[in-house]
DNA sequence: CATCTCACGGTCAGCCCTGACTGTGAAGAG
DNA sequence: CTCTTCACAGTCAGGGCTGACCGTGAGATG
């Protein structure tokens, strides 16, 4: 690690760093590499040099994005009142950090993905790594007592999508309805579902256990982690 | 009705139209005036005639979008085959739209709409009305027996910000997740909400009925129906 | 028929964004 | 000490978009 090499990840990081910033402040269109390159202090050469096209800036910014997002969620649950059981405060955890501008801008992301391919492909990249992480915050947020049910996969998945719908409803509808209000109902439609003893409710289906977004990309990534039924990794 | 009203009229249409079109196929960013100037056919002066800035424009189309979005559920509950109990079809019937292109860039549209205050205003007017409808046209498509239940409103709430985030998560995932298997198990976690004896489940909290979206904006709108604390309106 | 209105046609300047291009100076290699 | 490499600086041309601007001709009006 030369000086050359710490000079070149600290203008990195302060590149990345700065279109982290704009993504959340003014959004996908307004975040172009002038406004970029104005935040973070550098000349329009150095910018280039390290992300050739916007999409590479992009894809860079996006993977600090979605770390932040993690980081956030485990800082909210650090500090998180132990008010309640389990359950509503981990809801209250979770919502705090998906209604926040950081989450935002990565829903935002996404909606414009659906039309730009480009973007698409590096958000897959990206987000590739980053949704198992999830998922593994969200066990590690919900807690051993939660995640031992046998409805929690199809639970949590349920959450995650609720979560990503509010985000965007709180857009437009922020001030003129109470999240909490309906999350606390949501708890209390679950709660007795994952404290009734296991192998009862919701697993009737043909399939049972993560069929959803958690177990899928698994066979096509670098598959890092071996393939052995393990379903809790390591947390570092 | 001159003919110059109606010649208007249809520039107007023709105009809205290929601006929806265009939002649907390339996206909110390349929606520009030049495009939907492109695809509708018209002038330069046309478009700018009708509608002075590209706000104005997107004004006119998320209407329109909107109006598509309602008729597009409307008709595949007529088109829905009778299968299953009420719950499922009406769980199929909304998915079924809610994860088109139509509805994905209606999404987008909120999205961007975040960092975009001008953006902001003209989806809150053109949204404010058609919120109410959203939850009526859900009404309709449940059905009057589903409606009837206490837990019911709360139920349907959460459905639908269930459905927008699916269909956010459906731009990065849609081949990897299988959705109407998670919809099943949702409508088997809440079809005994709401089927029980009305007034028992999920109605612990202070308040009572319709305390989200639904009621939101009341006061300053029109507000055509009585305020009295009837919960369940009728259905034309 | 004369006049007016207005929906619309077409051009243009200004602006910003993108990425290519060349210059420069400091860090490392020999 | 010399040369090379490379991170970075700054400029530039090209292109697309927006909205202002003025012209025009068909319909409405008297």
């Amino acid at each position: 690690m030369t000086r050359r090499d710490e000079q070149r990840d600290a203008t990195r990081a302060q590149i990345v760093g700065a279109a982290v910033e704009s993504l959340i402040e003014v959004g996908v269109a307004a975040t172009t590499t002038l406004e970029v390159q104005r935040r973070a202090g550098v000349s329009r050469g150095a910018l280039l040099h390290h992300f050739p096209t916007r999409e590479d800036l992009f894809g860079a910014a996006i993977g600090l994005l979605v770390a932040r997002n993690e980081r956030a969620v485990r800082e909210e649950l650090a500090a998180a009142s132990p008010d309640g059981d389990a359950l509503s405060r981990s809801l209250r955890v979770l919502r705090s950090v998906m209604c926040g501008p950081s989450f935002g801008a990565e829903m935002e992301l996404w909606a414009v993905a659906r039309t730009n391919p480009r973007l698409r492909d590096v958000l897959r990249h990206a987000e590739g790594t980053a949704r198992r992480d999830l998922y593994r915050v969200v066990d590690e947020v919900m807690g051993p007592e939660l995640t031992a049910s046998a409805a929690y996969p199809v639970i949590a998945e349920l959450t995650v999508q609720l979560l990503r719908g509010m985000a965007i409803s709180d857009v437009l509808y922020r001030e003129d309805t109470d999240r909490d209000e309906l999350l606390e109902r949501w708890g209390r439609i679950v709660r007795p579902l994952l404290t009734e003893s296991p192998g009862f409710p919701a697993a009737a289906g043909p399939q049972e256990g993560r069929l959803t977004e958690r177990a899928a990309h698994g066979s096509r990534a670098t598959s890092s982690r071996p393939a052995t039924g393990a379903s809790t990794a390591p947390t570092s």
